[in-house]
DNA sequence: AAGAACATCAACCGCTACACT
DNA sequence: GAGTGTAGCGGTTGATGTTCT
């Protein structure tokens, strides 16, 4: 036994990526592929820890990354799924396929958690002068806030809950999965375009959804407008501003459009005849400071290009109309060459049909009838109920 | 204009489950 | 079965940006 330990915490580096570090491991990932992440230090170079390079991939560079602005539907659906599961951010993010785990969590804590708590607190005051039920905000009148939650919580026991949407969650995935088999334009039609048609997703650990969704991975999804918006804008930091990779890919982008694409390696990788290119200087035309000037990267064993990398990886990146740095990164999720990367790194996500509806149509009917019949019936629905979803 | 207060989010830390020997 | 390493998860921190005074 004796395994060497992941990293000695000497020489460790931490804080922000660099673009220089972000190239290394995406270039390695693009040819050994994700895992084992104990060997992408040594065999990169990076003074970085397996855990952070692993971080840094899953969190930000791993293709079908949607960044930016939540919509008011993933917002919706983040609210709905924490009332139900909890703070178990990863399987929150397994519904929401291009978000990761970290992201939601940020998001829960600095914008929805003080949504609702405000909420609540008007709530609360409405109620404390007029009994009636306020019907004008749907996470109040959700039975599935974390109001109305701690009663269902009380009385049935939180873990019980979590099991009954797992199961459900499983057969309804496994129903879809099985329905959208010979029918891969199916999930385009989604009332989630933006981001229920990756076919990515976090996680891989165990689960009955997992087990089931996995039978549909070899779906193919389309491209998908996403409604990215740019996040801050004047970071200086390379690693606080994830537009800066996003620039860094275009870089690439632009000194590739002359090349010839090479055939997509879409697996760990065989393709040998990049080891000895070398890396085209990237230039930026935005005059940005934080220009990367990289002319070649050697790993320890190998040397290749990371524009031919990169180019693998994500594909031909088009200049868009769209600005937002994001778009790329949103529109290549879904290439060929990072089918790779998605299958690899997330099962595909169904289209969840009777999930969509009963979230949404939850909110619209608690706004308009301010009825609250309907997360009940799936909460409290018995298991022997939610066998009928097969 | 300056600095204090607040907001955001990338990254780290510690824990746990699982895999491997 | 025990010991150890790895991967993944959730909580937390801290650097940076933004807004307020």
């Amino acid at each position: 036994m004796g395994r060497p330990p992941c990293c000695d915490k000497e020489g460790v580096k931490k804080g922000p990526w660099t673009p220089e570090e972000d190239i290394l491991l995406v270039s390695y990932i693009q040819e050994h592929g994700p895992g084992n992440w104990r060997a992408v230090p040594t065999n990169t170079g990076l003074l970085r820890c397996s855990k952070s390079c692993r971080l840094r991939w899953t969190n930000y560079l791993r293709p079908g990354i949607k960044r930016g602005n939540f919509t008011d539907q993933e917002e919706k659906m983040i609210i709905h799924l924490q009332a139900l599961l909890g703070n178990r951010w990863a399987a929150i993010a397994s519904y929401l396929p291009q978000r990761t785990d970290n992201d939601i969590k940020n998001y829960w804590n600095t914008h929805l958690k003080k949504k609702i708590s405000k909420s609540q607190s008007s709530d609360h005051h409405h109620h404390h002068h007029n009994s009636s039920r306020s019907s004008d905000n749907c996470f109040l009148s959700s039975p599935s806030s974390p109001e109305n939650n701690h009663t269902i919580s009380s009385s049935r026991g939180q873990w019980e809950r979590r099991l009954q949407t797992d199961i459900h969650m499983a057969k309804q995935a496994l129903c879809d999965a099985l329905s959208t088999m010979d029918n891969t334009q199916k999930s385009t039609t989604s009332i989630f375009p933006d981001f229920m048609n990756s076919s990515t997703t976090s996680s891989p650990k165990k689960g009955l959804l997992l087990s089931t969704q996995k039978q549909c991975q070899t779906t193919t999804t389309t491209t998908t407008t996403t409604t990215t918006t740019s996040s801050s804008s004047s970071s200086s930091i390379y690693a606080s501003s994830t537009e800066n990779i996003a620039r860094l890919l275009q870089g690439w982008s632009k000194n590739k459009t002359t090349c010839p694409k090479k055939e997509h390696s879409s697996s760990a990788s065989t393709d040998n005849h990049n080891h000895h290119s070398t890396l085209e200087r990237v230039d930026y035309d935005n005059g940005d400071e934080q220009k990367p000037k990289i002319d070649h990267v050697v790993f320890s064993n190998n040397q290749f290009s990371k524009n031919e990398a990169f180019q693998s990886l994500f594909g031909t990146i088009e200049s868009t109309e769209d600005n937002s740095p994001y778009s790329d990164f949103s529109h290549q999720a879904v290439s060929p060459e990072a089918s790779f990367f998605e299958q690899e790194s997330k099962p595909c996500t169904t289209t969840l049909s009777v999930l969509e509806k009963w979230l949404f149509d939850d909110c619209s009917m608690q706004q308009h009838c301010g009825s609250q019949t309907q997360d009940h019936d799936l909460i409290d629905m018995p298991l022997q109920e939610t066998a009928d979803f097969v």
